[in-house]
DNA sequence: CATATAATAATTGTATACAATTATTACGAT
DNA sequence: ATCGTAATAATTGTATACAATTATTATATG
């Protein structure tokens, strides 16, 4: 398990939810606490603190008495979530043209930017970096905590999946274009159509996502 | 502490989300693990699991060796999660539309039947307990796990101040009428047009929470 | 052999003990 | 008196011990 400063309760959490997403148990799989903690090298607390929280997150069901077991996360489940992101990412983009400041917009830009810059080297590390920033900056632009918390949620529940679709030339212009309408509308302070074209982005990855057929995808 | 048979971690959550959305603690108040297992007569152990998912939900936040601080709820954090409603609860009407059964539309209606019923004798209890029941079961009919995880979400989340605007004759009748919108829509598979009433119906629960000032709301 | 039941083991739930960290107090130097 | 620092206390983090519950096995009975 990775060897940074959290607390093993979080690192365990992390490491599980990390797991779960990139498919590594089955669904309905049993997650027994003394095995999980002696493979992480950890006691039962850290785990069942964990095990806790993952559902809270909708991962994990546990029946009390009995035990905790995965939920899995299907193909249906990440199309709602899109569908949800394009409704609320809409509605972050609008909020945003409303409170956002030069500086986050120059921000914003910035990213777009370096983003062209590393497209033509085929930097994706750095694209998938690049976009996550886009994203947080549009979220705190939004001046609202409550739409910033669901939204980083789901936000890190899609994650596995972005790194596979910003490995591809064609969507990262696409993808940059579409960043270049968002902040060219948040710059015109035109609330709708920064919420259209915003709610358009999400929908045109799950387009993407059509086209480079979603099985693959989810492995 | 409630005397049912859920485990005490899930005892001491329910009742520490309870009194931080009723405001029983100031903002940025330390939640002490051994203070508070001592009020509620438990250990430290189940105060730590319970604060470890009221952080997930947003309602605590932790600060690693330091302490358990209460993020309070303001006013704008419910006029938010009201507008991300509104979106959300118009996805999933749309989604209703496309998949409710007959059965669950005869439910839906008769809760509505229910309603008016209720509403003439002012029994505020079960006029809220038929509307959170009309709500699950749109959620149920949407058919997307993610979406109803969601919304259920901030429908606890809410839950003291429906008591309070569902307690006042005028909003319930105009509330069961946009009920029958939506069922009328849903009954017509009119997925548009659920989408927009059940959408309005939240922007017009907000509206009403103008009209009655959201200070006194609030408390 | 199938089934019911008692005995045993395994697992979760909770409390407590100890370790690590942070907060508070006491005390001395300037 | 003020600041810095050591000593002490309080609090969180983790592991472990014990209790309660559930699962498994063994055994008896028809």
């Amino acid at each position: 398990m990775s060897e940074d400063n959290y607390s093993l309760s979080a690192r365990v959490f992390k490491k599980l939810r990390s797991d779960i997403l990139a498919g590594t148990y089955a669904a309905n799989e049993e997650l027994k606490e003394k095995s999980i903690g002696q493979e992480l090298g950890v006691s039962r607390t850290p785990v069942r603190e964990a095990l806790r929280q993952l559902e809270l997150e909708g991962l994990v069901s546990i029946i009390p008495n009995k035990g905790a077991y995965v939920v899995g996360v299907t193909l249906k489940d990440v199309r709602d979530i899109y569908e949800i992101r394009s409704l609320l990412e809409g509605l972050c983009a609008k909020w945003a043209a409303e409170h956002i400041t030069g500086e986050q917009l120059a921000e914003l830009e910035e990213t777009i930017y370096l983003s062209e810059f590393h497209a033509a080297k085929e930097n994706w590390e750095q694209i998938l970096e690049l976009d996550n920033r886009f994203h947080e900056l549009l979220y705190e632009a939004s001046q609202s905590k409550e739409l910033m918390h669901v939204l980083k949620d789901y936000h890190q529940y899609v994650q596995r999946l972005r790194k596979t679709t910003l490995a591809d030339p064609g969507r990262v212009k696409a993808s940059t274009e579409e960043h270049k309408k968002i902040a060219e509308a948040l710059r015109r302070r035109d609330a709708a159509l920064a919420q259209a074209n915003a709610s358009n982005h999400i929908l045109s990855t799950i387009s993407n996502m059509d086209r480079l057929g979603w099985e693959n995808l989810m492995k």
